[in-house]
DNA sequence: CGCAGAGTTGATTATACTCAAATCCAGTGG
DNA sequence: CCACTGGATTTGAGTATAATCAACTCTGCG
C-alpha cells in the first residue's frame, strides 16, 4: 500500500515479483517469490471463463496479455462490466471466500494463477507483499468511484470520450490504438447500448474529435483537448 | 483484511478500537489504542464540509452519530454521492496524499478524526491494524462495484428500491426508518433528478410497497419480497 | 461465394429529464 | 394563535436522450 505506509512501491523485491510477473529477465529471488506464489501461467481463448461469480476465490490472476472482463449479471441477464483488465493487472482478489464477479477473455489472453492462501502465509512474513496488493486494491476503488461518476452524471458522449481516454492511456503512448473488445462489452461497461456506442463513435468521428479505421476496433484521437473537455 | 489473512476481525484488539472508537465501556487497552490514533471528536452542523476533493489526506474518519455523505463534482456541478457514512462506518482514508472526494455532513453529525500518519506507524507494528482497515476498504471496493451495477443498468424504480432495502438494513433492523438525507442527496446518490426519486416513491407506496409519513422522511417497507425483486 | 457475427444506420418509443407551478412543512415573528 | 417565509417536496406538462425494434452493411472465413 504504497501511499499508506509510505514505502514505495518500486523498492518493494516482493512486490516488484508480483507487478512484473517475474520474468527471465528478473534477479533469482525474484523469480523464486513469483513461484512460491504459484504463478502458473495459463492460455484463454476469446471468450473463456476463468471463473464466475460465486466460486471459491482461491486463486488471484494476473494478466500477462489479452484482457480480461470483469463483470456482475442481473437475474434477467443484464450485465455491468466493472473492469477490463489489461496486461499487467492483478485482478480477482475478493474479501470474501467467494468471487462477487465473473471473469472472462474478451480476446485470446494469458494469465497467471496466484493461490491466495499461499500469498497471505507470505504476506505475513513480508508486509510489502501486503502493501503492494493493498496498493492494487487502492487503485482499484479509485477507478471504482470514477467510474460510477460516468456511470451516474455523464451523457453517452461524455462516457464515450473519458473510455477512449482511458484506453488510450492504458493500452499505449500512442493516439492511435487498437480496442481489444467488441461493442456490447464496451456498451455494458458505460451503461449504454450497443447502438448508441456506434452512434456516439459514428457522431465523435464526424465532429472531427477521433478516427474509426475501417475495422472499427482501431481508433485515432484526433482532437484530445476536445475530448478531455468531455472529460469533465 | 479479514479473508486475506484468515483472520477475524472481532478477535483483533487494535480492529475492535477502530470499530468501535474505544467508548468509555470497553476495556482500557482499547482507549488507548483509539487514543493514540489520535480520535478528537467533532461535531459537525448540517451541511458542514468536513474536508473536499484534493485536500490533504492527514486524517480519515469514523462516524459516531449521524451521517455524511461523500461525493465528486464535475466541473459544471453535476454531483455523484458515492456513499452515504452512517454510524460506525469508517471513510476518508485514501490511497494517494489527497482526498479524492468531498465530505460533508448530512445532518447534524459527530465524527472522530484520526490521524494517519500516526495509524501507519501503529499499522507497521501491528499488522491486525491494517488488517482491519484492509478489510474497510473491501468493503468499500464490494459496495461500490454493487453500486456500479446499479448505477449502469437499473431502472429508476430498481434503484429505489435496492436504496431503501439497503438503508433499512443499515438504518434500523426494523421495516420502519428515517431518511437522514434529503431528495436530491438520494437522487445524486441513484443517478437520477430529484423529481423522478419523488415520482418513484410515490408510485411506490401507490402499490403498496412502502408507506411515506407526512413528514416524508420516514419510510415503511411495506411489500419487502416485491421490493426484493425488484433489486435483482 | 455465401454465411455468420459484428457493427452501423434508421424509425419509433419510452424512460427519465427539464421547466414550471403548486403544496407542504418547520421555523419565525406579529 | 396564526399568518408569513423559505426550503423541501410533490405534481404536472412537454421534451430529449438514449433505448428498442428492425433492417442493412461490412468483414473475415470456410
Amino acid at each position: 500500500m504504497q501511499a499508506y505506509t509510505g514505502t514505495n512501491v518500486s523498492r518493494l523485491p516482493a512486490a516488484a515479483a508480483i507487478v512484473s510477473g517475474g520474468t527471465a529477465a528478473m534477479p533469482r529471488r525474484f523469480d523464486i517469490v513469483t513461484t512460491k506464489l504459484g504463478g502458473a501461467p495459463r492460455n484463454l481463448t476469446k471468450g473463456e471463463e476463468l471463473f464466475a461469480e460465486g466460486d471459491a476465490a482461491d486463486f488471484f490472476y494476473k494478466v500477462v496479455s489479452g484482457t480480461v472482463r470483469t463483470y456482475k449479471l442481473l437475474s434477467d441477464g443484464r450485465r455491468q462490466i466493472d473492469e477490463f483488465h489489461l496486461s499487467g493487472d492483478i485482478f480477482g482478489l475478493e474479501t470474501s471466500h467467494d468471487h462477487r464477479f465473473s471473469a472472462e477473455a474478451v480476446d485470446d489472453a494469458t494469465i497467471v494463477a496466484f493461490r491466495r492462501r499461499r500469498f497471505e502465509t507470505l504476506a505475513h512474513d513480508d508486509p510489502a507483499l501486503g502493501d503492494q496488493v493493498m496498493s492494487s486494491m487502492l487503485c482499484s476503488l479509485e477507478r471504482a468511484h470514477d467510474h460510477m461518476m460516468l456511470l451516474g452524471r455523464k451523457t453517452a458522449r461524455e462516457k464515450i470520450a473519458t473510455f477512449l481516454l482511458n484506453m488510450a492511456r492504458r493500452i499505449s503512448n500512442d493516439d492511435r490504438f487498437d480496442l481489444p473488445m467488441q461493442r456490447s462489452d464496451i456498451a455494458d461497461h458505460l451503461g449504454l447500448t450497443i447502438e448508441t456506442v456506434s452512434r456516439t463513435l459514428t457522431q465523435l468521428a464526424r465532429d472531427g474529435l477521433i478516427k474509426l479505421a475501417a475495422t472499427s476496433r482501431t481508433v485515432v484521437l484526433c482532437d484530445k483537448a476536445a475530448l478531455r473537455r468531455l472529460n469533465a
